[in-house]
DNA sequence: CCAACAAGTGAGAGCGCTCTCACGCCCCCC
DNA sequence: GGGGGGCGTGAGAGCGCTCTCACTTGTTGG
């Protein structure tokens, strides 16, 4: 019942079984480089065998290394963790991980008080190096992971005032700007003449570039007249966000034939605002979401949105963060990744 | 640039500093029994001064403990990521950890040959137990937990061959049956008497007990007239399979005037056929369904489900986990534990 | 033919910690 | 007053691994 787990065969065992020295089994272990094939050939089988697999605690106990990366999810908001988006690139992150033999630490952050102690550990060489996910503003732990030098990749461009400038800091980002010019540019090509947008939280990037892209397009000339002027509204990047945003911004202006939600979740609150208000959508007004989460495709009508390759930014981050970790002296350090964002038109716009 | 993390202070280091010996030093560090008053605090204040963070490498190298739990997540459809449930159950998992200063592995399984580098892995002893979610059927991870001895909890309860009369097996699991009967009670008090029922993967224990929990309600005597029969079909824990499922049932049967579903996702679907064939909810056909996340509130109408503690269910997990590797040879092992789920009423019944 | 060198292998130290054991001290009891 | 027992402390072994260094062999060039 209790499992007789332990009498696991060392190096030494495997060394004994195939009659040559620790060192010889630890360097087929690691790679086989400068062994005999046939000696190689022969501590392999041994090591199948006894069925030896390394103590990770004596390995990194040695070799300052622990195998392992943090993925630190800061949570003020409950909203955060709903999100199919982290699962997502969780999933990407792992596979990244898995193939270099590394494993993932999830630390969930809750409290404020939960801060300090993970920083400690963090900084305590636990882990060789962490991944960051949606940083609020100057959110603490930055400024942890700067001074204590542990590599770290962000997920999403970091925020903090002089982030831009700062040599070295490695994130992995989608073009939230370009996605939401697309976004806006396809409303105005449809026609749309008011268009409005709900932005979420401003001290996040994503939240502020999508604006900043919505200002993009709406200046572009396209032949058409301007829209007199923009019209803006903050959800918070929540499903009830977006549908009291959009009842604000049908009080400011219900001529409004057009609203770019910064989220699919607050396109689906102005959804149901539009809904109760007896406008039609997309011939009284059109909507487009930005995230193209699951629920995009059900919703009614289904939402035209901006997808991201969620996947692949978790396994860049990882991907990014290893390459750092292995830099040697004289390498370029790894630059910052900006991924592709597509517009997907379904049938509100 | 590159963080001189390194030169942290050894237990050797604050002995050094406190002038006592490192016998002393962890002695304090792991609990100060058995250290005169003074002596301790002495040592506490070189560890505060120098910053003193113990080596766990160097720890579990000897104490054999990791410190560490793996949370395994398997996944042959990517269904089970989207799902917020698991976000949940992982932060109350988290939660219980970090109060334990117990570190959460996260191990997700995506593809078959995983299995059995994972099985080796776990085996290996890099964690000291491990929690694992939605099994299906005979999942080659439960044989492979049993085998290797590793304590293990489950998140739901069970369902190989030969489970139910497995002594020591640990899981947490919801009253799925009893959940599923106050759903189809709820109907019955409602005058249906035409309830059909959506369920999910039948190999999951989850989705079998909702479905046993809506024969059960049907079985139980109200004083109104029986059922001719139950009306089943099947799902698969999706949207699009509830959305089948619910055409089939209409296809099988055009009177029937309730149905419950055996997920919040699956009655989302339901409810898109309903919608399409112009039928009314709740007054053409009633619709409960299961999970309560958050969308259930958002639909149209708002979805009458079964609710269940799903974040408490992760921190049982942990805690009954962490119980068990405490357990001292004359202690009694810890039990199984079934929450309760709660019928939520809202528009669709 | 021997020095110089490369390649393959083994011996041994040591990573930072815990834990057993022995030692010294003080108190108590006969 | 001496022996026994408890408590607090330190010395030292050893967890399983990697890595440096020295050694042995085989190869090459002068």
């Amino acid at each position: 019942m209790h499992g007789d787990r332990d009498p696991r065969p060392t190096l030494e065992a495997v060394a004994a079984h195939a009659g040559v020295s620790r060192a010889t089994v630890s360097r087929v272990v690691n790679g086989g480089r400068g062994v005999r094939e046939e000696l190689r050939e022969q501590v392999r089988r041994s090591v199948e065998l006894l069925g030896y697999v390394p103590n990770i605690a004596a390995r990194s106990l040695v070799t300052r290394r622990t195998g392992a990366v943090a993925v630190v999810i800061a949570e003020p908001e409950t909203r955060v963790f709903s999100d199919p988006f982290f699962a997502q690139q969780l999933r990407g992150i792992s596979r990244e991980l898995r193939e270099r033999d590394m494993q993932l630490l999830l630390v969930l952050i809750e409290q404020p008080k939960d801060y300090e102690r993970i920083g400690r550990y963090l900084s305590a060489g636990h882990v060789d190096g962490a991944l960051m996910f949606s940083l609020h503003g100057a959110d603490p732990l930055a400024a942890m992971v700067r001074e204590s030098g542990l590599p770290t990749v962000f997920g999403g461009r970091p925020g903090w005032p002089g982030a831009e400038t700062e040599s070295g800091l490695l994130y992995v980002d989608t073009d939230n700007r370009g996605g939401a010019r697309q976004a806006v540019a396809h409303l105005r090509a449809r026609g749309r003449r008011r268009i409005a947008v709900i932005t979420g939280p401003l001290d996040q990037t994503s939240a502020q570039d999508r604006l900043d892209g919505y200002h993009d397009a709406l200046a572009e000339p396209d032949g058409a007249p301007r829209q007199p002027s923009p019209l803006v509204a903050h959800g918070a990047f929540t499903a009830e966000g977006g549908e009291t945003a959009m009842a604000e911004l049908l009080e400011t202006d219900p001529e409004i034939d057009a609203v770019f939600a910064g989220s699919d979740l607050m396109a689906s609150g102005a959804l149901r605002t539009l809904h109760r208000r007896g406008l039609r959508v997309p011939e009284d007004v059109a909507v487009v979401g930005y995230d193209d989460l699951e629920p995009a495709a059900w919703s009614e009508p289904t939402l035209t949105t901006v997808r991201q390759d969620v996947e692949g930014m978790g396994s860049m981050m990882a991907e990014l963060l290893l390459r750092r970790l292995d830099l040697r002296p004289g390498d370029a350090p790894p630059a910052p990744v900006v991924t592709e964002a597509r517009l997907i038109v379904r049938g509100s716009s």
